[in-house]
DNA sequence: GGGCGGCTCTTATCATAGAT
DNA sequence: ATCTATGATAAGAGCCGCCC
């Protein structure tokens, strides 16, 4: 770092110059005084300093000067954004007083994720057909053999988190039935096992990407790592709302790339050769024994390890650590990690004296937190406003739950009102359980009758002659799904609304029908996302009446979508294999759609009738649900 | 008939509790 | 530590009713 300190120091300096001018300048305007006049005395002060400097040049350990400055109630305080602190300091406490304000919560909020080069257009041309089982089935096998996780694979490969892998790996959709982006992944895994090189880089980058984990563990809601020598995160370490304008290290912050290049942490770690783990824990140990100082409070000071990772695992884990501490050949790069720590640490000559910092500032902020009532935890308008916390169901809510869906998968607004009421739930959670049991539900069925069409007449009265296509096996739930699926809202004769446009009653309309809806509330499913661009996967229902389900047909699709922007794709996604299925698909969008207009002149169908049922029977899955209502 | 807002659907994905 | 299951969310879309 030496060799770079000065050039960066400059450079810092000048930019903090500029910064501060602006800031002074945007004060004037906005007619605050007394911020104006404490930027040019900032301003007069640096000529003053730079004045002095160039008649004796300044000492290598400028940077260190006023160590105490780096400690969260230092140099921090908004209010003193500078004084008597380095440039290099200065400019991290207006970084971030940017930070703290609008769109510096917007960075801090989202870090951003990994982002992956998007895939060509010849790329997408390249790999059509994809058989996705059989991909996954390679992908895991490779995961598995090379030990690599899901959550490296997915955020450098997949450039999706662990839990979409997850999902992907097991539950992988039909090609058919993906769209373009839904597509994406997958050519990205086929280019992933294709490619030996790719396997080694993402090895090799393991440690590295391990080292991104610390954005989930120091940025979310500890003030950890504050006592830490500046090695890698000097940013970090100013912030007058310690909870608020924390600056993580992985977050890319633009107002520091580029100036403060020090090395990253991991780097440092790697290149340290050899370090006597016994010998830094038992330093570390008598330091904070002799200055009466937690374990726990080092932990999250300098290992980075936050409070919530402490309380969440385990609490002895930072004694453990200090008290067996593994040999230095037996870690991995990441486990040497906190060790590299320590020993900076120990380097570090103000080390005890930051540590007693950080814990007045910690004590001070549990009393400023506890005063104010909860923590910004709930506070929407925090950076570290996270989702609504995931609510686990209860198996009696369950049971309720699906005995709910089993009766109507689409209730209505106030039958999710009432059913949670009765649940002591919100309604946004049953809706959102409904919602997923739907998705699943389906997909879960879509594995279930493989990637064949499956096509069964919905009992249906509505219908003009009862030949109405349905999905409603897509509705099977996990408890029942041998027969007709009884989950489904099956409408009964007398229970189609009337009001709706002739021939079309699609699942929702019977649904609600079904339901108690005490106010009649009439809302149709609405037609779902054309996006598709398979054949056969176009879910539109709504003009013919049929569902989707596993591979379902679309007439729509066929007949409009398709040709257009779908058929653009489909026209180069198709080998050999895809043809023969589209040639079958559009013949079985030919006889759904006889029968959706009730054409039943099939003796003048081109398509043989018996022909056509043998190929969709012999396709169709060969669950009771699929064939019994086999009629025409 | 067109534009708009509201609603609810969809797919895709994230994120996390609990299991392994 | 990692994986799995699943609750929550984002974004985009179609349909309806209303208004002009």
């Amino acid at each position: 770092m030496a060799p770079q300190a000065e050039s960066s120091e400059d450079i810092v300096a000048r930019i903090y110059e500029e910064q501060l001018s602006k800031l002074a300048e945007l004060s004037k305007q906005s007619g605050n005084l007394a911020e104006y006049r404490l930027y040019q005395d900032e301003l007069q002060r640096l000529l003053v300093k730079k004045s002095a400097q160039s008649s004796s040049p300044p000492s290598s350990n400028d940077l260190q000067e006023e160590p105490q400055d780096l400690s969260i109630n230092g140099s921090c305080k908004q209010e003193s954004p500078s004084r008597g602190s380095s440039p290099l300091q200065q400019m991290q406490n207006i970084t971030n007083q940017f930070l703290s304000t609008t769109q510096a919560h917007l960075l801090q909020q989202k870090p951003l994720k990994h982002v992956l080069p998007p895939i060509s257009q010849e790329q997408f041309d390249k790999y059509t057909g994809l058989n996705t089982e059989e991909l996954v089935k390679k992908v895991k096998e490779l995961l598995s053999q090379y030990s690599i996780s899901q959550r490296l694979f997915g955020e450098n490969v997949l450039g999706l988190s662990q839990g979409s892998v997850s999902d992907l790996l097991a539950r992988p959709k039909a090609w058919s039935m993906l769209t373009q982006k839904g597509r994406e992944p997958f050519i990205r895994m086929k280019i992933f096992s294709e490619d030996p090189e790719a396997r080694k880089k993402l090895m090799a980058n393991q440690y590295r990407s391990n080292n991104a984990v610390p954005e989930r563990v120091v940025a979310r809601d500890s003030p950890a790592m504050a006592a830490v020598p500046s090695i890698d995160t000097p940013e970090r370490c100013h912030s007058s709302e310690m909870s608020v304008d924390w600056v993580p290290t992985m977050v890319p912050n633009p107002m520091h790339t580029g100036l403060v290049q020090a090395p990253s942490l991991i780097e440092l770690v790697a290149a340290t050769g050899q370090l006597d783990t016994l010998l830094v824990t038992s330093r570390v140990k008598e330091m904070l024994q002799f200055h009466n100082i937690g374990q726990k409070l080092f932990g999250e000071a300098v290992l980075g390890l936050s409070q919530d990772m402490l309380v969440h695992q385990e609490l002895g884990s930072v004694s453990d650590m200090l008290s067996k501490p593994k040999p230095w050949h037996l870690l991995s790069l990441k486990g040497r990690e906190p060790f590299v720590r320590m020993h900076l640490w120990l380097m570090d000559p103000m080390n005890i004296l930051r540590l007693k910092s950080y814990q007045a500032e910690v004590k001070a902020f549990r009393r400023r937190s506890g005063s104010c009532g909860t923590v910004q935890e709930d506070d929407r308008s925090s950076p570290f406003y996270s989702k609504k916390a995931r609510y686990s169901f209860t198996d009696e809510q369950k049971n309720m739950l699906r005995e709910a869906f089993h009766a109507d998968p689409y209730p209505s607004t106030a039958a999710v009102d009432a059913l949670a009421l009765k649940m002591e739930l919100s309604s946004k959670t049953v809706t959102n359980w409904f919602h997923n049991h739907r998705m699943r539900s389906k997909q879960q069925n879509r594995e279930e009758n493989g990637k064949l069409l499956c096509i069964k007449q919905e009992p249906d009265s509505n219908s003009l002659d009862g030949a109405r296509y349905s999905s409603q096996n897509s509705y099977t739930t996990d408890s029942h799904n041998s027969s007709p699926d009884p989950s489904l809202p099956v409408a009964s004769p007398d229970s189609t609304n009337p009001e709706t446009s002739p021939g079309i009653l699609d699942r929702s309309q019977s649904a609600l029908n079904c339901s108690s809806t005490p106010n009649g509330n009439n809302r149709k499913r609405k037609n779902a996302n054309p996006k598709y661009v398979s054949a056969g996967a176009v879910l539109d229902k709504h003009n013919s009446g049929e569902e989707d389900d596993g591979g379902e047909i679309d007439v729509t699709g066929l007949s409009e979508t398709q040709p257009q922007s779908a058929a653009a794709q489909l026209s180069t996604a198709a080998d050999a294999g895809d043809e023969v299925e589209d040639a079958n698909r559009a013949k079985i969008a030919r006889i759904e759609q006889r029968v959706t207009e009730g054409d039943l002149k099939w003796d003048d169908e081109v398509v043989d009738r018996q022909d056509c049922l043998q190929k969709l029977e012999s396709q169709v899955n060969t669950t009771d649900t699929c064939t019994e209502d086999w009629e025409f």
